[in-house]
DNA sequence: AAAGAAGTACGAAGATTTTCGTTGACAATA
DNA sequence: TATTGTCAACGAAAATCTTCGTACTTCTTT
């Protein structure tokens, strides 16, 4: 079931991915090693995951190894853009204000962070003028 | 199964959400009404999920009416803080200028929201400081 | 009063997600 | 070579989510 348009990854998925983009191309068993150390799930689970987004696409496998190696397909910016982008649209109708707003209001944002955020802005205005 | 502590709500409970935030208080007709303009679903199907979410402690409901009449128990601003919390969390690790570049990469941003940006930075550092 | 319209309750089918157990292949080692 | 360990494949159970049909109740209108 291999495709191109890439699909939303669903909350498991993610995680592998997470791992996946940390790691670089893993194993199933690099992936279950890292992912054990958050929660408590089995080593077929992980198998299974990933067998499943081979066929979504969402990861390639590498088979020369006994032990396949997967790798996402996207790279994380792109993945990450498009989860962003749908709660942007889902929740906020497309305000990046709003997103803003119960972004910083959630938590402690510090005088860095938010120097951060004003020097981010400051580049995307001039790279796009 | 009404309880405290708030649930994430799923996809299509959000749909609800958001029409009960834009409209208020509003019958299932109503908000059957609503969510038709964009998508196709029959009455029941919202009925129930308005059931559903009553039980979660999504919304309550006032039985006064024949038609029952909900509401959403948790302000917008809440529930919008926690979804846009969550995907800060388990996307971004927490870092709001990593979601803040991918929100502004996947789109186009006017100059004007660039500035109500700007603003809201200066508006929470001065509420904080 | 009968018929229809508008409501709620409820069960349940279908789809999707999450999680594992089992099986069989293959390799390492005693 | 027999045993033990590692791996992929697969099926399937369990949980959740989405959707709707049917039944029953209550108004409203003939």
């Amino acid at each position: 079931m291999s495709q191109d348009t890439p699909q939303k990854p669903t909350a498991s998925e993610l995680e592998i991915l997470r791992v996946l983009w940390a790691r670089g191309p893993s194993t199933v068993r690099e992936v279950y090693e890292a992912l054990r150390e958050q929660k408590s799930l089995g080593y077929t689970t992980v198998l299974k995951l990933l067998q499943i987004m081979t066929a979504k696409g969402t990861v390639r496998r590498n088979e020369e190894q006994r032990a396949h190696v997967y790798e996402a397909c996207q790279p994380a910016e792109e993945t990450k853009r498009q989860l962003v982008g749908d709660v942007l649209h889902r929740v906020f109708e497309g305000s990046a204000s709003e997103l803003m707003i119960h972004a910083l209001e959630g938590r402690r944002t510090s005088k860095k962070e938010l120097d951060e955020l004003r020097r981010l802005l400051d580049e995307y205005e001039g790279r796009t003028r």
